[in-house]
RNA sequence: GACCCCAUCGUCUAGUCAGGUCCAGGACGUCAGGUUUUCAUCCUGAAAACAGGGGUUCGAAUCCCCUUGGGGUCGCCA
């Protein structure tokens, strides 16, 4: 680690949803900045929005950043990250400090009351969009009489505060990213930075909070850039210093458009709209109340499990968006964690497939990437294959264990603990998830009477095709498999292979697919010798004596 | 609509700041072969880009301008 050691970086989310990839971005770059340079990174939650809000979400953010293993200095106490002298770390417990600040602007004259209602204020709205017009905050308030600001609070009038805008000059950006961002004068208004309900809004608590906690480099999304003058002018009244920005691009869809955290909504909206459906399903998990908020107001995103439940009822599939999706899908946080440093950022070396060690080592803003990316699901699905085939057996099965522990229990009851290992590595070097075992081997899984052959191009081809076909083969192996007593990998390569030395010309091909299309139902399955053992042999001898029988169904004998 | 940001293969990018070593390199994807008891791997090879137009210069992917295209912001959300 080099640099400087005074270097703080935070990572701030407002606890609305889950954490979802460009966040989680934002907060690796911000993390691997501090750790290469030996500095502190802190998290903070945004909370100032009452209506928003809520705790199993701050929770949420917690376990998506600790999965990915991105640990945080200071914050709030979670497992073994936070705490530190600069908190409270939730913004709603810091109310008195901005109160201070506040008065300070008061004081000075750079903030003052306004009384617009919202309402107003979106006629205003309207009409400068309606005439074409860039709508700004007219100063109303600003010119009121000294008595009727008097009159107005102590009738108790509802008001923000605004923060008046120098509007004489030019502001610079020195962006470490961008490089200089200029806004000409005139180009703001007077922004709320206390709300009716007496919140700061973000503007006002970003800005207090990084002085306060002595943030030196702000790495943000560049969403976020507009507001970047905003807030160095609320630095120089308040007499704070400015930090370095560094703005990093946004993360797009396949299609172009921003990859939102609104995204599932938004689809699960256009369905519903498109399909005219009026109530919530009577098979999904949503409540009459939870629906109408939801179709009632579009920034309302309706709960994971709810959305899912959608979902399902609805017949499509959710994009992965948070780092939740891409856990649940099997991904490695390693390999998350590598592919999301590479959306925007590269080594000088050129590596690509690199670790979280490796990252804090090499990072710098210099080679940050000025223009948005999109988010390529084939790329990072590589790279999670390569991780996977790099682990040794042990690591997988655990990796998979504890994969299936948190999201599968069914397959770990389905087994016992020797076979569940074998399943698991008998299934590695084909897998690109975690869920990959479960995808393709769902057959494992299944009752033996619940096996059913299909008459698809693949199976009648192991089973109906040659001369003398599978089937006829696997009537003939049967009883030498039957008769086998010692049911293991090498007993069972050995019988099979001098069987088919003996009885089809040396090539395993043509006993070993009707094998497995009979054990399985399909064509695919682990190399052949572990598929049995793992089902073991009653079951094994079970399904081929079934397959046997449907033999006339299969290969109609025209 | 106003303001701001961006622009290299289909995608992520190297190269741009310090112009020549770039008829543009890598990765993912695609295509064609090969290995493999299935699938997936794995190996070999191929196609594939400097958005367009003007400048500056002996020389431009690199610097400047315009156009076009994409994106962001314009909330008492963050």
């Amino acid at each position: 680690m080099t640099g400087n050691a005074s270097v703080r970086t935070r990572f701030a989310p407002s606890p609305t949803g889950h954490l979802h990839v460009g966040g989680a971005r934002s907060a690796l770059f911000c993390w691997a900045f501090a750790r290469h340079h030996g500095g502190r990174f802190l998290l903070r939650i945004e909370d100032t929005d009452q209506k928003r809000s809520s705790e199993e979400a701050g929770l949420g953010f917690f376990q998506d950043l600790a999965w990915l293993g991105i640990d945080w200095d200071e914050g709030p106490q979670f497992e073994s990250c936070g705490g530190g002298e600069t908190g409270p770390y939730f913004q709603s417990e810091r109310l008195e400090i901005y109160a201070k600040h506040f008065d300070q602007l008061i004081e000075s004259g750079a903030a003052y009351p306004a009384f617009e209602t919202t309402e107003e204020l979106t006629e205003a709205r309207r009409e400068a969009r309606a005439n074409k017009q860039a709508y700004r905050y007219n100063r109303a308030s600003l010119s009121l009489s000294e008595e009727t600001i008097q009159q107005y609070l102590q009738e108790g009038r509802p008001h923000v505060l605004r923060f008046k805008v120098p509007d004489d000059r030019e502001i610079v950006i020195e962006d470490a990213v961008l490089g200089e961002v200029r806004v000409s004068p005139g180009e703001l208004e007077d922004f709320v930075i206390r709300k009716a309900d007496g919140f700061p809004t973000y503007h006002f608590a970003v800005v207090v909070d990084d002085s306060l906690m002595k943030v030196t480099h702000v790495i943000r999304g560049q969403e976020h850039l507009a507001n970047t003058p905003k807030h160095m002018l609320l630095q120089e009244a308040l007499g704070f210093t400015h930090p370095v920005y560094a703005h990093v691009s946004l993360i797009f869809n396949p299609d172009g458009s921003k990859m939102s955290k609104r995204d599932k909504d938004k689809l699960l909206r256009r369905e519903v709209r498109e399909r005219k459906i009026e109530g919530p399903p009577a098979d999904s998990s949503i409540d009459n109340s939870t629906w109408e908020t939801w179709t009632g107001d579009k920034t309302v995103q309706l709960p994971t499990e709810a959305a899912c439940s959608l979902a399902i009822c609805l017949g499509i599939d959710l994009p992965e968006i948070d780092v939740a999706d891409f856990q649940q899908a099997g991904y490695l946080p390693e390999v998350l964690l590598n592919y999301l440093a590479l959306l925007g950022w590269s080594p000088a070396d050129g590596r690509e497939q690199f670790d979280a060690t490796y990252l804090a080592e090499h990072f710098d803003l210099e080679r940050i990437v000025k223009s948005p990316a999109k988010f390529d699901r084939d790329k990072l699905l590589a790279f999670n294959l390569d991780a996977i085939q790099d682990m040794s057996e042990g690591d997988f099965v655990s990796a998979f264990r504890s994969f299936c522990d948190s999201f599968h229990p069914e397959v770990v009851s389905q087994f016992d603990e020797e076979t569940f290992a074998h399943f698991a590595r008998a299934n590695k070097e084909r897998s690109k998830t975690l869920f990959d075992p479960i995808r393709t081997g769902g057959f494992f899984l299944e009752d033996d009477e619940s096996i059913t052959w299909e008459a698809i191009k693949p199976v009648r081809k192991a089973l109906c095709n040659g001369e003398p076909c599978g089937y006829d083969r696997l009537e003939a192996i049967l009883p030498v498999l039957k008769d086998l007593e010692d049911w293991t990998v090498s007993s069972l390569e050995t019988v099979i292979e001098n069987w088919a030395e003996a009885n089809a010309e040396g090539n395993l091909g043509k006993v070993a697919q009707p094998i497995r299309v009979a054990v399985s139902g399909g064509p695919i399955s682990p190399p052949i010798y572990d598929t049995l053992v793992i089902l073991g042999k009653s079951s094994s001898i079970r399904r081929i004596e079934r397959c046997l029988a449907a033999r006339e169904t299969l290969c109609p004998t025209a």
